[in-house]
DNA sequence: GTCCAGGAGCCAT
DNA sequence: ATGGCTCATGGA
């Protein structure tokens, strides 16, 4: 019997913040659900209270990749226990309980934050959609649905020019993608060892790559590494935390860091998609 | 037109 | 170590 559909019964999942909350960025608002692209599956996912369907376009038994990247069996009040219990942080939580952190694929996840940088969220989708769909590969779809493509692979990405990837609108960031897809298809980094790895190990190794600094490689180690405790320090969460821990002071960096290293716990990484989030919401940049 | 965006690299102190 | 400048592109 071929299953082209199946629902996981799940509490407290915010799947349109999820899907919005600027950790991946090839999801799109269809009628009363999302469609995107997981690896190289099409599928469309529709949230209802106490569950999410979702639509494949082929008929699939195994259903572990969605499993594993929508983190459907993680509990999410034994991570939100685990945060500080202070005003800021209930705040947060009020603002967006039920958003999550997903588990994305690390060359994604890495390519399209090297793209990130001094870029807006919704700039960062569109030069992502433009290299899929020049130089993924085409992924099967139901009738009546438009096409849609992988994201290209490590060796596709080290093989193209920098002007085709400059032609994708990426600007500056064309040889740090270029040169990091080299390295990382030359075998000089691996996806796996950097989950077994320290967190400050698997920074040092990430920041090896041209165009990958502190920031996001803990959105890399955070949102597909599975290093729960990677904070991704940006322009929102250095201004969020200014205002809600100094006072509104001119932190540096460093100070900022040394605070978030010792200050949100054992899931800190999802208490900064918290603050991340709630900032964003307060300033009115979301798509949904 | 101007400002700024989920930064990083480089150079001058 | 730290602060300032630059990088390319387009939305607000």
């Amino acid at each position: 019997m071929a299953n082209y559909e199946r629902v996981f019964p799940v509490a407290e999942y915010d799947l349109a913040a999820t899907l919005t909350s600027g950790q991946a960025f090839r999801w799109n608002r269809s009628g009363d659900g999302w469609e995107g692209v997981i690896g190289c599956r099409w599928v469309r996912l529709v949230a209802r209270p106490d569950n999410i369907r979702a639509i494949v376009a082929e008929p699939t038994k195994d259903w572990s990749w969605l499993t594993s990247y929508l983190q459907l069996d993680l509990v999410l009040s034994d991570v939100l226990a685990t945060f500080p219990s202070e005003p800021q942080m209930l705040r947060a939580i009020a603002a967006c309980r039920g958003l999550r952190l997903l588990r994305q694929d690390m060359w994604e996840c890495l390519a399209s934050f090297i793209l990130s940088s001094t870029k807006q969220i919704v700039q960062i989708r569109q030069v992502v959609d433009r290299l899929c769909g020049r130089f993924g590969e085409p992924i099967i779809v139901p009738p009546g649905v438009s096409l849609h493509w992988s994201f290209p692979d490590v060796l596709q990405v080290a093989r193209l020019s920098e002007r085709e990837l400059r032609a994708c609108g990426m600007g500056f960031r064309a040889p740090y993608l270029r040169e990091s897809a080299k390295l990382i298809a030359a075998g000089e980094l691996s996806f796996t060892e950097l989950v077994k790895m320290s967190l400050p190990q698997a920074r040092v190794e990430l920041m090896k790559l041209p165009g990958v600094g502190r920031k996001i490689a803990d959105c890399v180690l955070l949102f597909a590494g599975g290093h729960a405790t990677a904070f991704p320090v940006d322009v929102w969460i250095l201004k969020t935390l200014r205002e809600l821990y100094f006072g509104g002071a001119e932190v540096p960096m460093r100070q900022a860091l040394a605070f978030v290293e010792s200050h949100f716990g054992p899931h800190a990484g999802y208490a900064q998609q918290y603050l991340f989030h709630a900032a964003r919401m307060e300033s009115g940049r979301l798509l949904c």
